[in-house]
RNA sequence: GGCCCGAUGGCGGAGUGGUUACGCAGAGGACUGCAAAUCCUUGCACGCCGGUUCGAUUCCGGCUCGGGCCUCCA
């Protein structure tokens, strides 16, 4: 029986599919205009671990995952023009990126991923819904959402009318019925990208994206929606607004899951803090996606994760420690209380000091993977996939050497080797040889 | 200002009303030609002040500090 912590009802609760055949999960996944950064990569990581979770309970068919991709946005429009090429230039380029960082890190294709730019009928459509509802409204080319019209609305974040209004610190666009509507449509110069609409030439609003891909691919009212925790307000509060009046009062989601922070030092790591370490960067610097996967996992996904050059030499640690134990057994059973760990809202530093203790090789191998590690064979993961017949050849030499007890020539070669970082470890089975 | 979250040993990080995980790093030992790996041993931790309790790191209140959201943001 899987817990989950649900941001709505602000405590863990038991996890009852509606229909345990065809459980949905939408995650909120990237505006593509720049590479990810190692926070972006945290829920991507989260929520893959979670869908192996539900995959295991429930079976691997009883999973609808869906992650969109947000391909139409006025910081995508702002890259393109300064790069002077098209929108899709920027939005193709950075997809890529995306995927293949996220695939590095062990995070497996969503069974859907949704563009924005590819379901924007769908949007207006929900659109003039709302409209003919009276939940929104056109105002000089703009469609906006009339918040008042939804009573229910702030359940999500907590927050009251007055605290909204409270801590307004932008201007309040004079065409704005109330001062928290938000726009749902906007109208694009002939110079911008935009599609024809009722209301005029244009583009949808950021939260209408999801809410349209969500009710077009998996239905009006889903499982479980997750995303970071800075997505509350307003993004997921107004995606619960906007579908549930585009849908008689049918609840968006029936379990809100957010995960915390990736911290710089003392605040968040964040592209307009500009302290960001991407996935690129890290991967390029040699450090492999699983360690960065491992490192992500290690802190509970709610809590706050200090990302420091010590997490990774950790995590680096952990993983050969694990490789060295499981070697290349065939996946067995997996193991209960790394289950019951994970089970328990997804607590994976739980679940990885319990796979630690796992002593059948077999039985490791499977249960690591439920958190998408170890999934590389023993040598592919200590000596990488290059060229290795010259090590092999310098090994075999200092091997004759050793059996002559011809130590000098011996610990030389073992140090010509480490300083090319190759480390030899003489075993029972003769000398075996890893990268460090 | 409003709403919310957090504070655990050198570091990371679970968990619990009463013998306080685990990992990394460190120290000692075994093993080794020497190492490495492995194994064993080891290590005064729960922000502050009150309260409840026989007993609180764990529950309650206050405080301090830190963080997040309120604007694009995973």
């Amino acid at each position: 029986m899987i817990r989950l912590y649900d941001t709505l009802a602000r405590e863990k609760r038991e996890f009852e599919p509606a229909d345990p055949q065809r459980i949905t999960m939408y995650v909120c996944g990237p505006t593509v205009y720049g590479r990810a950064h190692i926070g972006n990569a945290r829920p991507a990581v989260v929520f893959d671990t979670l869908s192996r979770l539900i995959r295991h309970v429930h079976g691997e068919g009883s999973l609808t995952y869906a992650r969109n991709i947000t391909d139409v946005d006025d910081k995508i429009i702002a890259a393109a023009e300064a790069e002077g090429v098209d929108p899709s230039v920027i939005t193709d380029r950075y997809e890529r990126h995306y995927l293949d960082d996220m695939r590095a890190l062990g995070v497996r294709d969503p069974d859907i991923a949704p563009h924005a730019t590819r379901e924007i009928a769908a949007m207006i459509a929900m659109i003039a819904r709302l409209v003919e509802l009276g939940n929104a409204y056109a105002a000089e080319g703009h469609v906006l959402f009339h918040v008042p019209s939804d009573p229910g609305y702030g359940a999500l974040s907590r927050r009251d009318r007055e605290a909204m209004l409270a801590g307004a610190r932008v201007e309040v666009a004079p065409y704005k019925r109330d001062p928290a509507d938000f726009v749902l449509w906007k109208p694009s110069p002939a110079d911008v990208v935009g599609w024809d609409s009722p209301w005029g030439r244009g583009r949808p609003g950021w939260h209408i994206e999801c809410s349209a891909m969500i009710r077009e691919h998996l239905g009006e009212t889903i499982d479980i929606h997750g995303g970071g925790l800075d997505l509350i307000f307003p993004h997921h509060e107004n995606e619960i607004a906007q579908s549930r009046c585009a849908h008689g009062g049918a609840p968006l989601a029936r379990y809100w899951l957010h995960n915390g922070f990736v911290d710089m030092g003392a605040e968040k790591m964040s592209k307009s803090l500009g302290n960001i370490v991407s996935v690129g960067e890290l991967l390029a610097a040699g450090h492999r996606g699983e360690t960065l996967r491992l490192a992500l996992l290690s802190a509970h996904y709610r809590q706050p994760l200090p990302w420091t050059g010590s997490l990774l030499a950790q995590a680096t640690a952990i993983l050969d420690r694990l490789y060295r134990s499981a070697g290349d057994a065939a996946p067995a059973e997996v193991d209960g209380g790394v289950v019951d760990a994970l089970a328990d809202d997804l607590n994976t530093p739980l679940a990885l000091s319990r796979l630690a203790a796992v002593s059948d090789a077999g039985s490791l191998k499977a249960s690591a993977a439920l958190l998408g590690l170890v999934g590389e064979t023993h040598d592919r993961w200590f000596q990488g996939s290059g060229d290795s017949s010259e090590v092999e050849a310098r090994v075999a030499e200092r091997t004759a050497a050793k059996a002559r007890r011809d130590f000098a020539t011996a610990d030389r070669i073992r140090d010509e080797l480490k300083a090319e970082g190759i480390l030899l470890e003489d075993g029972p089975q003769g000398t075996t040889w890893r990268r460090a």
